[in-house]
DNA sequence: GTTGCGATGTATCGGCCCGATACATCGGTG
DNA sequence: CACCGATGTATCGGGCCGATACATCGCAAC
């Protein structure tokens, strides 16, 4: 699942482990906290040997800092690479539907075509569905097993189970009556590969220093 | 994190380990989904190791069945065992008040006395506002750098976020006025062990469906 | 001016936890 | 009696996390 968010974000811009961090940290903010260093630098390691991103020493020219010794790398996707995430982006495993995957594959749903979208919508309705109904029955089957305050933990887990149901449902709709949230541009029409220079009102997916 | 849940539910009645992966289940329902075998006997071996539970061979005079061969094996938690919960229990780490850690303290909050209850709920929405407040600067800052889904991504998650806050505050202002979610007895007179029977009356912390 | 500190940056290690898998028994129903 | 679903115990590979270590850069305080 962190494999398919990394491509992503190397298909914006290249970068190196501690921008992608953030990156990642501000594109999943309420999916995943923040990566872990011990999951990021292993996750590009097996990247690279499976050919999917490569390592290519700093831009010295641009960003002087770090001079010697162990200087920054700088990952970037290669063909192959945008190849896996396309499939990747495309293929719902039941993995697709679980909290992280879930969350992971609607941040790129940009560059996700509308029938997939549907698909991974009703897809993660239909597992919020199970929860929700799994939970009701415990609440109503259980109700004098569980002391109160157990009651109240899975009440409010109910809850939002169901305000996720209603969230899902209203994305589907406006899926099916042709809108997106608000109007960014369905990914049908895009270039398939806007790789490193942004779009026109997407300035600079990332800053780097003057 | 789980051996806290194992121990609190040990601590009720002994079990096996199929049992138990379901009693935790419901009692942590909304928190994890279910627990895995994978993880489950590992971490009862460990608890064994260090004392804190003991394994008892199946009570053939009860439950007749699996007679023979690889019989089921019945947990029960040791004099030391229920010391380390107590003091799990009290004691309020960083990992107190994320989402795993969180929800499992929570679920066992009628064994807990009111004081610490007030300091993990507090902790918690202090955690929760921190997050709420890093994803407001996300949005309000980066604006224009993110495509519409990833908005919405995170409006959904900063709403979550608002809405876990004032969920959090309403029960700390009933623990500071006295009140459970309900009337459960405070745990500062239980008896330490009310095993599987519950409180007489459940009634609503948060009044909802009809 | 140098000292020290916070941000930037790369990397590893032990450990928790998950999903997949294997194997075995028990209580039915066809 | 043959099969099947629920019950039951157990392991293995792998993903991810928190802690930790180490190095550089920019800057402000002294």
């Amino acid at each position: 699942m962190l494999e398919l968010a990394i491509l992503g974000l190397l298909q914006e811009t290249p970068m190196h482990g501690y921008e992608l961090r953030k990156e990642l940290a501000t594109k999943l903010g309420t999916i995943r906290a923040a990566i872990s260093y011990g999951t990021l630098y292993p996750t590009l390691k097996r990247l690279q040997t499976v050919g999917w991103i490569t390592e290519t020493a700093a831009d010295q020219t641009i960003v002087p800092p770090m001079t010697s010794k162990r200087g920054r790398v700088v990952y970037k996707i290669t063909a192959e690479g945008k190849e896996r995430f396309a499939d990747l982006l495309a293929q719902a495993g039941p993995e697709t539907y679980d909290d992280a995957g879930f969350g992971v594959h609607f941040a790129f749903f940009a560059r996700t075509d509308r029938a997939t979208r549907l698909r991974i919508l009703e897809g993660r309705r239909r597992r919020i569905e199970e929860r929700r109904e799994g939970l009701r029955d415990v609440l109503s089957r259980a109700n004098n097993r569980l002391d109160a305050y157990t009651l109240e933990l899975q009440r409010h887990g109910l809850e939002a189970y169901e305000r996720e149901v209603r969230w899902l449902e209203e994305l589907i709709t406006n899926e099916r009556s042709g809108r997106t949230p608000s109007g960014a541009a369905d990914s049908r029409d895009l270039p398939a590969d806007l790789a490193g220079d942004a779009s026109p009102e997407t300035p600079r997916p990332h800053q780097d220093r003057p």
